[in-house]
DNA sequence: TAGATTGTTAATCGATTAACAATC
DNA sequence: TAGATTGTTAATCGATTAACAATC
């Protein structure tokens, strides 16, 4: 299939989705790209360049079905299927995104939580054991994992992470400040949320005030 | 002071923050262009005029100090000060952010911990109370408040940030799957932390692996 | 001084916007 | 059919890379 999708484009996929699903609960049922465009606040150019790198899901005179887009949308970003995960590191951030029900709902099932300090394993969040970091081999050869969740400290990330590919591990949800790309085998998908550098933006912004 | 500073260009000081910490806690003295595009494996002329948005931090024939320069972009994210920030929302990710130790020593001091549910005012985070929401406005006006980091449930996060702004609040740092900056006037700071679309993009990458 | 490396200008590349013919 | 709006090509804009003179 056709050509390389540029990451910028990639990126604005989940707006889209969020925005079409709002419009479908809305029952809203058709939309046309300047309108949606209104909302959105991009061009209306933009829209239809985007979508169209994926094919024509709209029709000259009507614009386009919210229902039909939505769902189209979601099968590009792979969301009509569940995704078995597991979270790495039970610390604070790590219990909360165990204990976030919103990823259930959008398909994504906690098989399991590690961590290495002997405190917390054997608790359990939502149900779900803390197991010793030991077991983790086990678990992705045997429970088909798709997704590992970090949330390791900075200076364990990196052998963690080479761990799990060794594993078998193909895509992986980073939370530590570490560029982890650079040290994986370039076929294993990692997706960052550094958290720190997002709040320095901001603090960039009070530092830095628009003038105008 | 000069010309607007792009976007794309803020957004990669965070990372040029971190590897000078990095290369800092190592000992390493002085570094190139060249070397450090090495390292972070971005182009050595993009980090130089990066930096030359700000000022000439190098010497010919040199290259750049690391502490120096480490601390030129600290000043430059904001970061050679102490921010007071209050967290709405008290659920599973305010309380995990609430306890995460790292803020405090980056300078973010969380004043305050903020819900509407009675079963979680009155507890404890960190030593912080979980207060009534309806007591946020005084906190703002008496406690100097300079960001405040939103996880409330989407449905309410636009009326929360309307309130905030209305109390005083120029800085945002949102949580919630809804776009703020449309929203709210535009000399407010939002930055947006959207989980969801992160995953999103991960799942992008399962379903559409690349091919070589 | 000679070598190294910056700061900065110019060239290239990619992403966004505008325009419009195709078509529902 | 006439009006609306897409899909798509062409024009513009901005960001990245290359090149090199300035200079430490």
């Amino acid at each position: 299939m056709s050509k390389k999708i540029s990451n910028t484009v990639i990126k604005r996929l989940p707006r889209y989705y969020r925005y079409l699903g709002d419009l479908l609960e809305n029952d809203v049922v058709r939309i046309s790209s300047n309108e949606l465009s209104k909302r959105m606040d991009v061009t209306a150019s933009q829209i239809r360049q985007d979508l169209n790198n994926f094919g024509g899901f709209g029709q000259q005179g009507y614009g386009y079905n919210v229902e039909y887009l939505y769902h189209e949308i979601g099968k590009i970003l792979g969301l009509d299927r569940k995704y078995q995960v597991i979270i790495i590191g039970a610390g604070n951030l790590g219990q909360a995104l165990g204990k976030y029900s919103d990823f259930e709902r959008r398909g994504f099932i906690v098989k399991g939580i590690f961590d290495v300090s002997p405190s917390l394993v054997g608790q359990s969040i939502r149900g779900i054991n803390i197991q010793d970091y030991s077991e983790i081999k086990d678990m992705i050869k045997s429970q088909n994992i798709d997704i590992a969740i970090l949330t390791t400290p900075k200076h364990q990330t990196i052998q963690v992470a080479t761990d799990l590919v060794t594993y078998g591990i193909k895509s992986i949800w980073n939370f530590a400040p570490i560029d982890l790309k650079l040290v994986l085998p370039k076929e294993i998908n990692v997706e960052n949320v550094h958290l720190l550098d997002s709040l320095m933006t901001l603090t960039y912004r009070c530092a830095n005030p628009e003038k105008d």
